[in-house]
DNA sequence: CTAACATATGAATACTTGCTCATATAATAA
DNA sequence: TTATTATATGAGCAAGTATTCATATGTTAG
């Protein structure tokens, strides 16, 4: 514990005459990492994943989704809401049903990109 | 719950005209969208998304990270395990140290666009 | 009004995850 | 050899998460 404390005072270990000062100006600060990682947390999942991939096809209400992933309506209704809360995908009310639809495109973009990467190689 | 087996039977709720067979065709398939959450999940934590962050400026060792991010060397080598068994960053040691830098410039297009977009608005 | 349908939500639970601690491995120095 | 430094790793635990179940809310039909 005491050496942990030690090491943490030091700026370099031996043998590396990098620079850490300078790295930490330009590295992505605290505020962004939480930021990002919040994002592709919620890509993280594979029915939320799932849900993302047929809002890119279609707009589609809670039943739907449901039996399209062969899931439970309850856990759907949930991941949904992740995503709402997240700004990810947005709700349209039509009497009885409810229709969700993604509502930003840069997750929209970031979700293809991947898909492309994953799928050329 | 049998109730819940007979709405998985039925192929559109009321009220909706959409072709799920369909949707089903042209959306994102159960491998793929395993393999992109996985991809992602290696994004969807501060720590990993702060070691990218480090590395996408600079090679560095193990104890220099550890510096960097104010974390104990031990939570480091798990993260950059993880990182590494997913084939996102690599190793080359010299001597005592063992330098990492990324391995996977998918990752890296993604991360930097995804920053960008996040900067932006 | 009541019944049926569509969605939302709180609680419980099984599972996962990120960190710490202690220790192991490996390389170098004395 | 022993001591020191750098990294790796297994076990344990506390916190988080995705699903299910039961139920609530809201909408339309009869």
């Amino acid at each position: 514990m005491e050496k942990q404390i030690m090491d943490m005072c030091d700026n370099t270990c031996d043998g590396t005459e990098t620079d850490l000062s300078t790295v930490k100006q330009q590295m992505v600060d605290e505020h962004s990492a939480y930021e990002l990682a919040e994002l592709f947390k919620a890509l993280s999942d594979p029915t939320r994943v799932k849900l993302i991939g047929a809002l890119l096809v279609n707009e589609l209400c809670v039943h739907d989704l449901s039996v399209l992933l062969e899931m439970g309506q309850s856990a759907i209704s949930h991941q949904l809401r992740y995503l709402r809360n997240l700004r990810i995908v947005k709700r349209r009310k039509s009497g009885k049903t409810v229709y969700y639809s993604l509502d930003d495109s840069h997750i929209e973009q970031i979700f293809v990109l991947t898909l492309q990467h994953l799928k050329h190689e």
